[in-house]
DNA sequence: ATAATTGTTTAGAGCGGTCTAAAAATAAGC
DNA sequence: GCTTATTTTTAGACCGCTCTAAACAATTAT
């Protein structure tokens, strides 16, 4: 048996150390779940004990294969549910993170694969995050930050880093999208703003947001 | 803020005291949620000091009017789920009840009236249970057990009065679902069994069953 | 290399929810 | 009415998760 807020730090440490592998400091975890460094040394311990984490005392903490599998499935039911909220309940694609944040933790296997094949078996949650399959696959998704794209170079925005509901909302003021082909006119060297044109409208944003837009080539 | 157990507990008035306003005895409630008595009056405690709940030592609990506004809220949110399942996911009316007993503790306005319209504003769920609407009205259903109805008569199924997987099934397994015509043959007094016959077939039911189920005349 | 700083763990406590065992109140039997 | 049985409440404990304060380990600076 496996609690909800057990789950909560499974998948932090999972986000936080590149799929659950690399090491995790006690002080980014406790930072990840706002609390205090003392509280996330007490369920490392926990997470450890139940075989979900790899953990030794000052070292930081990384997932087990159990641990990664834990993890997954959830990523799978929360970005599931983000698709379902935005695909059939109308939600914007800033409105679905606290809501999934709940349903994830719903247990139910037949829930979870019933809304699979209800929504078509979606490979892509509404922020361009890659939905794991059934057996915990991932689509591997080819992406580069606006920050490291090319002055010249045309681009179609795949995803976000950060799913805050202010960031999301500064993009749709942008007519910056899913899909939206963005063009890199130039690079500032100076404070880091990019100046990029979307639509045939140039636009100039900050170093903040082109560390937290994803693209491909297009 | 409420809790998932408040919750649970308030519903649990509200259904075993006839919405609320009859006495619910510790011990009947401590039975319904599968705890001690002490448990259950630790949780009344908190109810009252909440303003949930009507309570004074030794003499029972009932719910307030703010109690009852939760109370019809979850189940509202619980009856709404079950029939998504039913309609969307392609689940049976004995597998739903487990599964909605997690997500009618999911918090978001949005979510419950997004779903209400999705589903176009259902009445009933897979149970025959009316579903209160946004301000919380209820719809009488019309109904007699089978047990109170009359020899001779043809009744529809209405509803039940247990959601049991075992009873469900075996509503299943003898044609029984909500909808089906009933014409009432024989009532033993002996055992107060029943005669019954279904589309041309006749049956003999139990007394439990006879109290389970929900009719009303054709 | 020693000192200062930063990061991490432990100690001890509180809250929500549960339990068992025992005390108090109510209801039932005679 | 008094006694017994039942119901309900209290007392004290434990688990999960959180916190603050203090101890300890690792890193960085000088
Ligand atoms: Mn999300
Ligand atoms: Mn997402
Ligand atoms: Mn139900
Ligand atoms: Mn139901």
């Amino acid at each position: 048996m496996i609690t909800l807020t057990e789950e909560n730090y499974i998948k932090a440490i999972f986000h936080l150390g590149k799929q659950g592998s690399v090491t995790v400091s006690t002080n980014a975890l406790a930072e990840a779940m706002n609390t205090k460094a003392s509280s996330a040394t007490d369920m490392i311990k926990k997470l450890a004990e139940k075989n979900y984490a790899n953990y030794k005392k000052y070292q930081g903490v990384s997932l087990t294969a159990d641990g990664k599998r834990v993890a997954v499935n959830i990523i799978r039911k929360h970005r599931l549910w983000e698709v379902f909220l935005v695909d059939k309940l109308n939600f914007t694609w800033d409105q679905v993170h606290d809501v999934a944040e709940q349903l994830e933790h719903i247990k139910s296997q037949k829930l979870i694969d019933e809304l699979d094949a209800f929504l078509d078996f979606p490979t892509h949650d509404p922020h361009g995050d890659p939905i794991p399959d059934k057996q915990g696959k991932f689509e591997h998704v080819e992406k580069t930050s606006l920050s490291n794209a090319k002055e010249g170079v045309s681009y179609v925005c795949v995803g976000v880093n950060d799913s805050s509901v202010d960031f999301l909302k500064y993009l749709d003021n942008n007519a910056i999208a899913l899909g939206t082909v963005i063009k890199v006119l130039h690079k500032e060297p100076f404070d880091h703003s990019i100046k990029i044109k979307i639509d045939g409208k140039e636009l100039m944003v900050s170093q903040t947001v082109g560390k937290n837009l994803f693209l491909k080539e297009a």
